[in-house]
DNA sequence: GTACACCTTGCCCTAAGGGTAAAGTCCACT
DNA sequence: AGTGGACTTTACCCTTAGGGCAAGGTGTAC
């Protein structure tokens, strides 16, 4: 039997670790000296503590980790099995991540080199009063997560698609969605998807025309909070309120889009003056 | 002026975290009415916490950002592109690591499917009886962190090499490491690099022959904890005792294989019967 | 006036241990 | 048998970046 030191020195793991195992039952000293609570291991375990070691450099948590093992037990591989795989899949996911974040990086990292400042595409976005005209639209509205938006995009705008083939209307500009909610709430969006038509039958309605002030986004939809924020502040600076709800066309198609940087959004803030 | 909740919602930061921001001084507010404790941000400040999340994305910690943003009120552009340099190299290596992660599991979750336990391999490491001839050996001995092994590998055989060369010794042998450190202690141990050698001259000493158990690990070197658990095992079940220190003979060289698997190394515990 | 949404502070919680302290214990050496 | 140093025990606080909840105060729309 060894000693929780000499344990840990053949293990490399520290005592602490093994102290903390052995209180959240992952790993168990194999005799416990009752008088003085020492606690005794046996080489046997170090195979055990191996696989523990494993498990964890594959990002299992010791909640997980301690499942499998108490599933290794009734000789279940098919546990470990999938429970590998899933993790496999999610790593990848991460490692994608990071290949994207660098990506970022490596562009603010030539933005500095050429003397740009990071976030200054920001002080960019221009804003513009414009009239807009009156628009008949064909339109679908659904209250969703923001996390469903980019599925639901893709859904509903293939089902407005497919209404306009079917009875043949006439398309008059490019997509738009509305956003209802007056803020923004990740859980619950109201948004309505919309393609302007020129026939007025069921499922279309007219959307007024008038003052809007007006930005367009030159890039990936991530900035589009930029572009709301800065529309927001150029709106009250001015001394504007909103009176309907924003909306934004989609002037290009992001399934055709290959480079973000040549996607073009245009979003419109409905106002009147104070 | 913004009323917290606004702000969470432009921002899409949740209020907790605004408030933790201004307790830790990251990110304080423009304003806080004094009857009620009410915090107000400027719309202006978005900027600001947009640059913080976007540092936050590149896995700076608040801390780190705090300072950044301290030296950005400098002007000094220096800072921030030295700390995204940085910042990428580490998440560069970040992504190297999970990249041999996932090799790692592949390699797992193909030996489950051949229906393979992913720890088998400890069991079959054998352990072997041999008697071992006496041997003379140029040595050098050092005592390093276990981090500065592979640099020392490197370094110290190639100086015994180069010993050998210039005093035209004659190699009788495979290099090995002996490891004096009775248990294993990361922050310092002491290792002698050997090369057997033919002739008795300064430098040299002799280590004498005798019974041994003896492992052969074909493998990476990871694997050579497994294999001195093994044969300490073995060693206390066969009621045998180490008599001196145990050493590993490289019978490739780690430079010259390029597939772990092809790596070969001998580990021999000099023992006596108890 | 009142209902309800919003704001405040304060407290406890997270995962995986690290650091430190006070007290008890083991082993080797005198 | 005594002693010193290495080892072990439990207990408590600390870490990141906030999340959750409670009790109580406030703003605003009707």
């Amino acid at each position: 039997m060894l000693s929780i030191g000499e344990f840990s020195k053949i293990c490399k793991v520290s005592t602490k670790t093994l102290r903390y195992y052995d209180e959240i039952g992952l790993i168990t000293p194999d005799a416990i000296n009752a008088e003085n609570g020492y606690r005794y291991y046996s080489i046997r375990q170090f195979k055990k503590l191996l696989f523990i070691n494993r498990l964890k450099s594959y990002d299992f948590s010791l909640e997980e980790i301690k499942a499998l093992l108490e599933w290794e037990e009734d000789q279940s591989e098919e546990k470990l099995y999938a429970a590998l795989n899933r993790k496999h899949r999610e790593i990848q996911e991460n490692l994608n991540a990071l290949q994207y974040t660098l990506n970022q990086m490596s562009n603010d990292i030539s933005s500095i080199e050429r003397g740009v400042p990071i976030m200054s595409y920001l002080d960019h976005i221009e804003v513009q009063l414009v009239e807009t005209e009156p628009m008949n639209i064909l339109y679908t509205r659904q209250t969703m997560s923001s996390d469903e938006y980019a599925i639901g995009y893709g859904k509903y705008f293939s089902r407005l698609y497919e209404k306009m083939a079917t009875e043949k209307l006439t398309l008059t500009g490019t997509p738009m969605t509305i956003y209802h909610s007056p803020e923004y709430n990740p859980a619950s969006i109201s948004i309505e998807f919309a393609i302007p038509v020129e026939e007025i039958v069921t499922g279309t309605r007219e959307i007024p025309g008038g003052l809007c002030a007006k930005s367009v986004l030159k890039g990936a939809y991530p900035e589009l909070t930029s572009v709301y924020a800065k529309l927001r502040e150029w709106v009250e600076h001015e001394e504007y309120e909103l009176v309907r709800s924003p909306y934004e066309v989609y002037l290009t198609d992001p399934y055709q889009t290959a480079v973000p940087g040549d996607m073009v959004t245009e979003v419109y803030f409905p106002i009147k003056k104070k």
